[in-house]
DNA sequence: CTGAAAGCGCTTACAG
DNA sequence: CTGAAAGCGCTTACAG
């Protein structure tokens, strides 16, 4: 049985309120008075019960945090960024991963409406009307990240996918006008496959070449799927002349990987781009021409989007925009002739 | 103002006694009784409070899991696996990520004493006094995932390494009988590096060609840092018809990719194997014969037997030993014959 | 089977 | 500056 107030006000030789005031309210006790209590405190190793205190104060300090199911690199980078920022913020984190197919967002209604946390961090990589319900039921601050829910009261954190993807179309129409390019993209209602085809196909039409609907393929945003696909696929863009845009990392590396099997030459044969720029980008050979997207940012700015809601419950919705940035590697055969190089085109 | 206990017994006609008992011990009221207070407590969307029921019950149902700074896959998976267990048991994730250097394990000391969370688990890659001092220090249940901690009462999860590292082993042994085999591990003091290392020397001990200390190599499990080394050794390495033992798939990824960006052939001219079987096994071509590790069967066994704890403090310590199992792709050249086969070969 | 009452450990007006 | 008291929303003996 821990200490209670209690013990420590006897200790101390003062009643509970004023060790209450010490815990909450320092400036309105006597220096000398203080003291005592403060090493009592010590003395008895007392923690406040944190349910005694979240019953008058209706706060947890704790923040849910519900993650998709998406894959590894990604899903760590963001947790990361979150974790380290609700402790700089003095909050803990629930995470909850949601698994698309199984038990849908049931959890997060559970979790959101828990009574126990005091706000909920959601990324939505996709949005139905199941999903728009479910959101729509929370009745504690809300930040969705990565989407946005129409209807439904919340801050968001944004990535400019548009702006990401229409840098990396740039870059390819400008080091090769005219050429044909691929695109690769997770499923069709995907909300960042979305953003990124929008703006291949404004790049292309833009240049004068709207793409073709062939070239845009619908995958899963899996290496082994993407692998299995270019196998086919390989020597049809090899012969074009093509260079494959893939909407994440993983694919382009299964791209590449096909590419070397068929024994095609990345990027002298066949330049293949990714989105992300997880650490899997630079684990392939050639390492990954790629759009840096911040992930522990990401994680990092709505925890602290959360916390500011939290303290002002009046703020207008705010929504925060992070930018993508292209980095040029080798697999897109720009530079090629520099060995080893890296660089991070400006926004 | 969320509907309180109060308001569902006036609008059910019942004291709070019997909406408490309601909900707590259905069977124990008249059913007609139960009826309208279910019904009262649906039309009022009424949940229990959880401050005040955790005032009086002294539990949350929150689990706190604290990660050292393990790399995205395999955090990822255990985290997932954790999570889901947890929901089936109806407990609640408090995660969070221990990073070495920075604040090391004061995190922990904070969630572990923070009184709100009903036990813990905590996973270590490596121990020393500062950490065993924390862990001793925590004062509820704990569980120890991947590691032990002499002197401080937990239960405790673990992967059987040694066993795990000798299958591999005796799969090399057997395959190329007498031929060098390359150890590379994480930093000397890692938990798992210790292990797989002991059975790799015990191995060739046990074969008769005590390893040269020359041959092992304590790296850091990155791809960059084991890419960056075998380039300067893989000539050494194919020269003596050598096997690389990396101790994780990424280091093994990164010592494939230099072998191919240095003209050399895996597995003829070089055989390469991992440890883990993360989805970046996968990801190389060829395939990496590595080590199946049950990551989110770790998750998931750790939570279990903290409930488990939870549900009886008296029970003897337990400890639960998880198996790997030994999954034998390409790189190895033991299939090369097979081109695509993948065998999971018995423990 | 049900209700009145005590109590869990805090915080915060309200007096003094 | 400090204390006595009310109250936060529950659970659970204790009566009946």
């Amino acid at each position: 049985m821990p200490a209670s107030i209690e013990d420590v006000a006897r200790l101390a030789n003062v009643s509970i309120s004023t060790v209450s005031r010490v815990l909450n309210h320092r400036d309105l006790v006597n220096a000398k008075t203080r003291g005592r209590v403060e090493e009592a405190i010590k003395e008895l190793g007392y923690r406040p019960n944190v349910f005694a205190r979240g019953l008058m104060l209706r706060k947890s300090n704790i923040l849910g945090f519900v993650l998709p199911d998406v894959h590894g690199e990604f899903y760590s980078e963001v947790i990361r960024g979150a974790n380290l920022t609700a402790r700089e913020l003095g909050y803990h984190l629930l995470v909850s991963s949601v698994n698309a197919d199984e038990d849908g967002y049931d959890v997060l209604s559970t979790v959101g409406n828990h009574g126990l946390i005091d706000g909920i961090v959601v990324m939505v990589s996709e949005i139905d009307s199941r999903i728009r319900e479910t959101l729509a039921s929370v009745q504690i601050p809300l930040v969705v990240l990565d989407g946005d829910v129409p209807g439904v009261k919340h801050d968001s954190v944004v990535i400019d996918q548009r702006r990401g993807a229409a840098a990396m179309m740039t870059h390819l129409l400008t080091s090769r006008p005219g050429k044909r390019i691929v695109f690769l993209g997770g499923h069709e209602t995907n909300l960042d496959t979305i953003d990124r085809l929008a703006a291949y196909r404004d790049a292309l039409t833009a240049a004068g070449a709207p793409p073709a609907e062939s070239d845009v393929h619908y995958l899963d945003y899996r290496y082994e799927t993407a692998y299995k696909f270019a196998a086919k696929e390989v020597h049809g863009w090899v012969a074009s002349g093509a260079t494959v845009f893939a909407a994440n990392d993983e694919m382009a590396a299964g791209v590449i990987d096909a590419a070397i099997s068929a024994g095609i030459s990345v990027p002298t044969d066949l330049r293949v781009v990714g989105y992300d720029d997880t650490r899997l980008a630079q684990m392939t050979r050639p390492h990954l021409t790629t759009v840096h997207v911040p992930m522990s940012e990401m994680g990092a700015a709505a925890v602290e989007l959360l916390c500011q809601r939290l303290k002002n419950a009046d703020r207008p919705e705010t929504k925060i925009t992070l930018q993508t940035e292209l980095v040029v590697r080798q697999s897109c055969g720009a530079v090629a002739s520099l060995a080893g190089a890296e660089r991070r085109a400006a926004k």
